[in-house]
DNA sequence: CTGAAAGCGCTTACAG
DNA sequence: CTGAAAGCGCTTACAG
């Protein structure tokens, strides 16, 4: 019973060949005779050989890792955006290494940008410094993006996605339609503001000079917004509300359920992404669903062109969205 | 401008010294005399060299990667574990690698067990094959566990955490509870179930002889759920009821809201797990915590600790849960 | 405290 | 189609 791995050598022995010829049968058999090649494959099965990566790595020149760099990987957003991008990057031989921002420091990150720790990196916070991304190895931005970083983007519209939640309140007949933002700063709570502040004034309607940020994208700070919501003036506050989450939209409806109001009867809410649960709370969410398993998918594919060292246009991939009408909203009574 | 990263050699030519001195400079900075390394390390800072990890894997017979297993990513129970998994593994300088073994195969998942791969294995899903497990690298389990698979265990003590919930609905005076059990087969699901039954009977209650299994841990189980119980005879259905997962007590009350009950007014319902979620929703959710941090962290020590070579005792470590009691349950009327 | 040298397990240009 | 040999970038026992 031998204790050690059996290595390349160990199977050139056996297959009375040089360790050249091995090393050809399995990663390039065309290369090799038929013959040899079922001499070599019987001694692999024999001796039990399986390559090890670290060798050829280091060979290459190459880690075999992608690194995906999330905001929050308790927010359940990112989940199927990490199943997309790990059927692609798996199937095609590479690990996914997935980084949370918020809880690694900022060495870390750049120690992720290294190109003897991953070969590529995807990245989906918009927050990181684009200096400690850039010029290291390839990167491939997704939903978010840093001001800054030329790299490719693929993401939804968002701003026309706003939009699409105001076109569906005002239809319902709501003037007073307000929006509660992201946080400040981040180029998603930007762009959806922007899009919604367009279409309320395409439409004629009263629109706020500025935006209603949260802390974050939380459950919490839609619960917070409640309270700002819940204390103002009834005769002058919104009908209807979109939000820059689906949590914030939750944590929203939450509240002014616990504090005796009926949704949608007292106020129409709009949500934003599309996660699982909000079409199972009481009144399911009406919300703009973001095609997440298609972002993560397209992000990994282009990524891996690029490490192919195909050429990249370097613009804007938008995915596109999809307004889902459940039982949040209403007609303005 | 050079365009290589620059080697172990190019600092020792600079520093003046050879390449086994700065490597211990950087590996080793105590075999090394102060005023070599001071040399060192300002030719390491000119040359803005970076560590090679492929090259010292390679020659340390490791990969520097920990793989955790997990049985679907999408589940925000999960985050938080691996968070605290990431929590310890990073700072001791390895790499984590998530796979959902829900989307790999399981040709997949013993390549992840290969120790070419991964240098350890933490396993959070119980319904993996024991045998392409074991003998293959160290393996720590997590929250659920593989039967038959001799690895350290991380869990609570999930008999003792049911029996928390039928305790808690009993002194509230319900006669009539009922258990919606996670899937059948899978370990949680059985324990939980175990203890229920066990509680129930210590207090004399009417117990079920056989569970009520659900499809999964998901929303839409716990929907489903709650039509059988809508279909159910109102003499005689539970008046209580607690759930395998906080996601199935979401779906749950849903549902039964949709259908115009009110909870806890009509039904009491206890979850399990306590998601960021349900203390949001409406009626925030009574529910068992489990210490999700704390699990992920604790595996990953030990996991640490098998891979420098300590004795592991190898036995169960069992963490405290809490019943948290919100208002999804309140006394029998 | 430091250096010369071997070696981790692969791959590949080169020669035949 | 196949082999001998160099080399990927580190680390470390050995010798001094």
């Amino acid at each position: 019973m031998k204790q050690d791995r059996p290595k390349i050598s160990d199977v050139a022995r056996i297959a009375g060949v040089s360790t050249a010829t091995v090393s050809r049968v399995i990663s390039n058999p065309g290369m090799v005779s038929e013959d040899t090649r079922a001499t070599v494959q019987a001694a692999i099965a024999e001796t039990g050989y399986r390559l090890n990566h670290a060798a050829r790595n280091l060979r290459h020149q190459r880690t075999g890792g992608i690194v995906a760099l999330v905001p929050n990987l308790s927010n359940p957003f990112f989940a199927q955006i990490l199943s997309g991008i790990a059927s692609v990057l798996v199937p095609a031989g590479y690990n996914l290494l997935v980084a949370d921002t918020h809880s690694a420091g900022a060495e870390m990150l750049l120690d992720y940008a290294e190109p003897s720790r991953a070969d590529g990196l995807i990245v989906l916070d918009g927050a990181l410094p684009a200096a400690g991304l850039s010029g290291r190895v390839p990167v491939v931005q997704a939903c978010e993006w840093v001001p800054g970083l030329l790299a490719p983007r693929v993401k939804i519209d968002n701003a026309a996605a706003a939009a699409l939640a105001v076109a569906h309140l005002a239809d319902l007949g709501h003037r007073r339609i307000g929006h509660v933002a992201g946080p400040r700063g981040n180029v998603l709570s930007e762009a959806r503001f922007k899009g919604t502040v367009e279409a309320l004034r395409a439409r004629g309607l009263p629109c706020p000079d500025q935006a209603d940020y949260a802390a974050d994208f939380s459950l919490e700070a839609g619960r917070a917004a409640a309270d700002r919501w819940l204390a103002a003036d009834t005769a002058t506050r919104p009908t209807a509300l979109s939000f820059a989450s689906d949590a914030m939209a939750c944590g929203f409806i939450g509240e002014v359920q616990r504090h005796g109001l009926v949704v949608p009867r007292d106020v129409s809410v709009v949500g934003f992404d599309d996660i699982e649960l909000i079409a199972h709370i009481s009144p399911p969410l009406t919300t703009i669903r973001q095609p997440r398993a298609a972002l993560g998918r397209l992000a990994a594919e282009r990524l891996l062109a690029r490490l192919r060292g195909e050429n990249d246009p370097g613009d804007d991939m938008l995915l596109p969205v999809e307004l889902v009408i459940r039982a949040s909203t209403a007609p303005l009574v």
